[in-house]
DNA sequence: CTATAATTTTCAGCTTAACTTAATATCGCT
DNA sequence: AGCGATATTAAGTTAAGCTGAAAATTATAG
């Protein structure tokens, strides 16, 4: 049987015309060399060069010569690619993320990744952490970032951040010049814009502040417009909130364990690809702390 | 070192969703299939399959496998193709022949040699003897089929067949009625139609009737269309004279010697490919009694 | 045309990659 | 949990393929 080091052998005896030239190449010793191309005739039955010198081919092994380099080339090319997936030289990454990380941290974790990853391709979308979790189950993704929730078992959750949740409003809303924490009581009167993030608040007493709002704006540049304009107030994340909007302000609340949980979520039913796995290490990188 | 039996077990495995299976297929024992494709994992730092199960491959595994199959199937191509070559399977072969053994002997040679081998172009020309062999030294063509000269030494010859040279008539010649060997003088005087043959006649007399000849016919089909029109008369070897054609009559002459030596040349100083070894050995066997 | 140098081939022995067998571990299923 | 199927590990064996020295061949020079 022809094994594809036998032909590497005589490519490189029919490259250089001559067996010790050849031994070097390949770090062998000549009579290794001799005695694989001559396994090689034999096998096939015919002779490869003419003559003992080996500086001349013969016909077929011209031909031979000609389909076995060929053959070689890509067969290096072939595994060169193959590293170059595993260690993260190439690939491709499918990512979806809650849209206040999408805006706030993706840019610049993006930015980092693909200058290190030059020959990663990245796709970024962004959507509700509910449908997040269904795109993943899918395998329409590789990452999500997300509020983790406990009921989905076909991922594996990494914590990235936890972002306390406040009132937000005009600056110069009556509520901004209050110098204390704020309390349910303190927003119940005000014309309150529910958002997404309000349902991940439990307290009672909030819920019905967001059930009775007459707004709910999804899309948080809308939200922060409406805001600015002095509609109205709404809860969010600190994160979510600009800081460098001039009429916008994050006002704290009192109670404790208010705070939205952002993660990052991989599937446990199939493995990442290596490119894959280099991004949720920047990512959690960033967020070692 | 990653070699290509290894990934050849690694797609067995791919392909078939189990080691065992696998085991079978390559005709080795599970546990050698196992240890390779866990050394393959190790050279690349990436599992190829999720979990132990090898029914499901990793992103990774699934690019390996698709590059590696792709390269076993050309590399198998390739090998096969090769074998082919070898034995005769394909290939081209360039010939060229003396005008009357062209047409002559190369249709029935031919008709035999393609339906024995297939897949071999071959490509042929008439020519001079003197021309056929510079196209053997240039490396234009693989064979010759000339009348041999000695001088010429970068070929090997082996001799076809001696045709014997007479004088050819219309059968209502007053010559055709002679019934014993003829001479020059019975033909001194005759309408003497010269031919590319006639120059391998060295007798003197002879060559004064060649020279004084007013019609020179080089191409045979024409010569014997003059002949059965009773035109004139003319020397030629015998297999050149179809003996199916009702006016045209070959007539033996006294003197010995007189023969036309046909060889099949091949170049000495490269060696032919196995296709046109094997049309070589076709004429020669053809030949060989 | 012989002598010498360079190269290749042969042969015996050795190395080691890769195989086998058997025991052990793991997985999937009832 | 326990059983059957499948995969892994470990120890020992095989054989492909290497090395090194000697012989043979080929090339080069005197």
């Amino acid at each position: 049987m022809i094994k594809q080091e036998h032909l590497r052998c005589f490519v490189a005896v029919a490259e250089l015309g001559s067996i010790s030239a050849a031994a070097k190449r390949l770090f062998r010793s000549p009579s290794a060399i001799s005695m694989t191309t001559t396994n090689l005739e034999n096998e096939f039955g015919q002779p490869l060069f003419e003559s003992d010198s080996k500086s001349r081919l013969t016909p077929f092994g011209a031909y031979v010569f000609e389909v076995a380099s060929e053959q070689i080339k890509r067969y290096d090319i072939s595994i060169t690619s193959m590293h170059a997936y595993a260690s993260n030289g190439f690939g491709c990454v499918d990512i979806a993320a809650v849209p206040s990380f999408a805006t706030c941290y993706l840019p610049g974790l993006l930015t980092e990744f693909i200058t290190s990853h030059p020959n990663i391709t990245v796709s970024i979308r962004d959507d509700s952490s509910t449908h997040i979790y269904s795109l993943i189950e899918k395998g329409d993704i590789d990452i999500g970032i997300v509020s983790p929730r406990e009921e989905f078992m076909a991922v594996k959750c990494q914590n990235l951040l936890t972002d306390p949740i406040g009132v937000v409003c005009n600056r110069s809303h009556p509520l901004a010049s209050i110098n204390r924490p704020l309390t349910w009581s303190d927003i119940r009167h005000e014309t309150f814009i529910a958002n997404g993030t309000c349902k991940h608040i439990q307290a009672e007493t909030f819920q019905a502040i967001v059930d009775s709002a007459q707004i709910n704006v999804q899309n948080t540049t809308s939200l922060l417009a409406m805001i600015a304009e002095g509609v109205g107030i709404t809860t969010l994340p600190r994160l979510a909130v600009p800081t460098d909007r001039e009429n916008v302000v994050f006002l704290a609340l009192k109670y404790k364990d208010l705070d939205r949980t952002i993660g990052i979520i991989t599937p446990t039913d199939r493995s990442l690809s290596p490119a894959a796995t280099a991004f949720v290490e920047t990512v959690v990188k960033r967020f070692d702390n």
